[in-house]
DNA sequence: ACTTGGCACTCGGGAACACAGAGTGCTAGA
DNA sequence: TCTAGCACTCTGTGTTCCCGAGTGCCAAGT
């Protein structure tokens, strides 16, 4: 049905649109791109590919534009995925680099991908429950208060301020921070529930209401946390790119963590780590019409901590998209496992 | 020169221009407000109203508009800040009173202000140098490497990595733990550096090589945090108030740390606790034509800690908008008091 | 069987134009 | 000092018209 020529004139359509964002002509088309043959040609392979939804036009008489479906064939089989130059390699190394925690990885990371990508880009936190307690920590503020800190293999600490039901001294304290961490050092946090589960009947009934709070909190914590944070950076490349109609709506999922989160994750069934593509009405979601999502996982090999990924206008230049996403989280990977 | 019905003509042309976002003519002026003044008196008002540079007509046989010399005029003598309702108070109070923690108390308040103000909120994160030291915890995390974690009593936490020059055992920890809590405890950020000067001195020599690499660690962690941190939300808003010439810049600033952070505190040399507001040109920012800034400081009385605000359209509800912000300040002054 | 040149057709978008309506400034009178 | 009336000046809108890009189809060529 299609032929080797019919995906070279669907591959050059969607080439000069992205790069001139007007529909093109047959005429142009032959031109621009060695097709050898003739505008008329050019024609009638344009009107099978429309018979086929690859492509339609705005209105009669004007040139063709990818149809969503085009867009996805055009990135299964007609483009491969453009790697990013030595010198962009290298910028994004030293400065991925000179991040000095978690938090600053994240915001390095989230505007490197908006800069080089000119696009929304959105970097979901390592989650949670993947990670591994390196420490837990007890520190008294008053009497009756102390503050649970803990923190995890990824860099990450979370803190919360306890109220105590009783008054507790110093030794206790540090008596309870051993015993936590000695029971929890190194265990993935989606173990914690069980391995604390019988650690109040370990200890002397007189610890038990005390240890009990504490844990409440803490497995709170876990909890709470596992719908993750999410940032985003890059919303003045929207304005820029001829995005004007659907712009707030866009920006209003943009703040919506929750759709954020769905909009990323969706893609994450198959394999975790492989670049996934969504192409406008794919992703199911009113308000981002005309939007792609470009998305992966990332996080050091086997054990995947989270996605980051751009969302542009489904007119995007895949490739250098597709490229740049890949090789950010290849980095962040990287710097993520060395700490 | 401006009798007072002049007056009550600007007041009535900014807040008929405010809500219908259209040049305001004499007639409809005089009909809509009770102005016992026919449409021809009202013109020649604002005849001497133009000439004096309050109002300006965009063309011809148009309606008038407030420039930024008549808002200025309206802010500072013609209105008077509008309070919130009951309702809207108790909503706030219960919002911000479910944070957990320092992030969602900023979190939280930074949304809040956005949806009550329509408007993009800005909150800068408490300044760690007017806050004191809470306690300091090292945690062994390797034979030379530990984790510098900083307790702040406004909630805040800051960790870094350290490596060692050398292999240090637990009890040793221990100790330089105990003389930094005994040291800083309490103490103002800002006295830090002064407090730790002869640090190195006080303990035994070969103790030194590693209380050196700590403190450097310590110190660098408060100057770099000095430039703090900006959020903001609403974002969604600017495209939905008529606002779309300039809005690529206004994103672009809005991303922009240092140039919020001079927005936000340009306006905190008198007094810093007082609503400040600019208008338009007055921010002299390229860019942010067409934008005022609503801000305040917040923090508990005598500490002032940071700034928040809101940034909108010139042609804004200054009354309600100061009221929102006035109102969120006073609560989140009042929650991280308590916490 | 595919490709090509020719040709009539179809719209969208811009230019030219007219026109209604809102708003103004000015002047004369109360 | 205020008011009524009046002529004037704009903008925004609706209408019409035309150009040109681009198409679909057909018949001829390879």
């Amino acid at each position: 049905m299609l032929d080797d020529r019919k995906l070279a004139v669907l591959r050059a359509i969607v080439e000069d649109y992205v790069s001139t964002n007007e529909p093109v002509g047959s005429k142009a088309l032959a031109e621009r791109h060695n097709l050898k043959v003739s505008p008329a040609t050019v024609r009638n392979d344009m009107a099978a590919l429309e018979e086929e939804g690859y492509i339609t036009q705005p209105h009669t008489s004007a040139g063709r534009v990818p149809t969503d479906k085009g867009y996805r064939l055009f990135v299964d089989r007609l483009s491969q995925i453009k790697p990013l130059s030595g010198a962009e390699r290298r910028a994004i190394e030293t400065f991925l680099a000179g991040a000095v925690d978690l938090d600053d990885v994240v915001t390095r990371t989230v505007r490197l991908l908006a800069q080089l990508t000119r696009q929304v880009a959105v970097v979901q936190y390592p989650t949670l429950t993947r990670s591994t307690v390196r420490h837990v920590e007890l520190v008294q503020l008053a009497e009756r208060r102390v503050m649970l800190v803990l923190i995890t293999n990824t860099g990450r600490v979370e803190q919360r301020v306890i109220e105590l039901p009783e008054v507790v001294e110093d030794h206790r304290i540090a008596h309870l921070r051993a015993v936590l961490n000695s029971c929890l050092d190194g265990c993935g946090l989606g173990n914690v529930p069980d391995l604390v589960a019988d650690l109040p009947e370990r200890l002397p009934a007189e610890d038990r209401p005390v240890v009990a709070t504490i844990l409440s909190v803490l497995l709170e914590t876990l909890v709470e946390r596992h719908d993750e944070k999410i940032v985003f950076a890059g919303a003045a490349n929207l304005a820029g790119a001829g995005f004007s109609v659907g712009l707030r709506d866009v920006l209003e999922a943009l703040e919506e963590q929750v759709v954020l989160m769905r909009l990323l994750g969706e893609t994450s069934t198959d394999t975790p780590s492989a670049l996934t593509v969504r192409i406008g009405s794919e992703n199911a979601y009113t308000g981002l019409v005309g939007t792609s999502i470009v998305a992966t996982g990332y996080g050091s090999g086997d054990n995947q901590l989270a996605r980051l990924g751009v969302l542009g206008p489904t007119r995007m230049d895949y490739p250098v998209t597709m490229g740049a996403v890949r090789a950010v989280a290849r980095y962040v990977s990287q710097i993520l496992a060395a700490s």
